[in-house]
DNA sequence: CCAGACGTTGTT
DNA sequence: GTCTGG
DNA sequence: CCAGACGTTGTT
DNA sequence: GTCTGG
């Protein structure tokens, strides 16, 4: 679950929804219809102001990589396998909870790719479909992230990686979508953005899963299965066969 | 003690 | 860095 | 998430 | 079948 997803609006255009700054890297980054792990891609993140405390952090736009690797890690190739974190387990996972103590972030997305085996999966070699799931309004979704600075050697320069939060839930007609991507509200950016531990458990009632019934999700072009394509066609409806 | 992992998804 | 398994 | 590789020696 | 890279 959300393993590939869009994100098309320009940096300033998120700088300016998200009230938030813009690193000089973000301002390069060009719309992305397959983003895949390892990409890089705009990230909203709090920064601390130290000189008004008490006031909500400032916001930034900044660049990142997709797939977390933590601080400890020896080369970035962890960060293959750390593109999701179970909301469940994510304060104490060794990989995530520092990052989620103080570094918890906003990924903006037009919507995810997800690609559903047919009813006989596995019986049958018919390939898998993928579909996107987008809010029917497009003004974009924000999905729930961490993110974390690591650097190869101690002079080399840092580099920002991100995941995506996920949970179980199920969609309007109450069918379990296995797991599904969380959003954040536009309420609740402000917490969220802190960069400091979360009070309790309370965190969990500010986030919102991202379901097709929830959402809207319809087939797309298969094309999109290889990540070196891409463009606005993966994302327009197509008829199934 | 050291060595090795540190993660998720989906499917039967 | 920190925890788990051997 | 899917697509594509899955290996070694020696040499510039 | 399973791992790596994008």
């Amino acid at each position: 679950m959300c393993g590939r997803y869009a994100t098309s609006r320009t940096p300033s255009d998120l700088a300016r929804d998200f009230e938030a700054g813009l690193s000089d890297a973000a301002a390069g980054l060009v719309a992305d219809y397959n983003v895949a792990p390892t990409d890089t891609a705009p990230l909203v993140i709090g920064r601390i102001d130290a000189s008004s405390p008490g006031v909500p952090p400032a916001r930034e736009v900044v660049a990142a990589a997709w797939g977390l690797v933590p601080s400890w890690a020896k080369d970035r190739s962890i960060g293959n396998r750390m593109i999701n974190a179970r909301s469940e387990t994510v304060a104490e996972k060794p990989a995530f909870r520092r990052a989620f103590a103080a570094r918890r972030a906003v990924v903006p997305a037009d919507g995810y790719y997800e690609w559903y085996a047919g009813q006989d999966a596995g019986t049958s070699k018919q390939p898998k479909q993928p579909f996107f799931i987008t809010d029917p309004d497009r003004s974009g979704l924000g999905l729930a992230g961490l993110y974390e600075f690591w650097r190869p050697t101690p002079d080399a320069d840092w580099l920002l990686t991100f995941t995506v939060l996920t949970t179980s839930a199920e969609d309007a007609e109450g069918r379990i979508h296995d797991r599904a991507p969380l959003l954040v509200p536009t309420t609740a950016l402000d917490e969220w953005l802190a960069p400091r531990p979360l009070d309790g458990e309370h965190w969990r009632e500010l986030l919102v899963p991202a379901t097709p019934g929830r959402l809207v999700a319809y087939p797309v072009d298969r094309a999109v299965g290889n990540v070196r394509n891409n463009g606005p066609h993966l994302v327009e409806p197509v008829a199934l066969s």
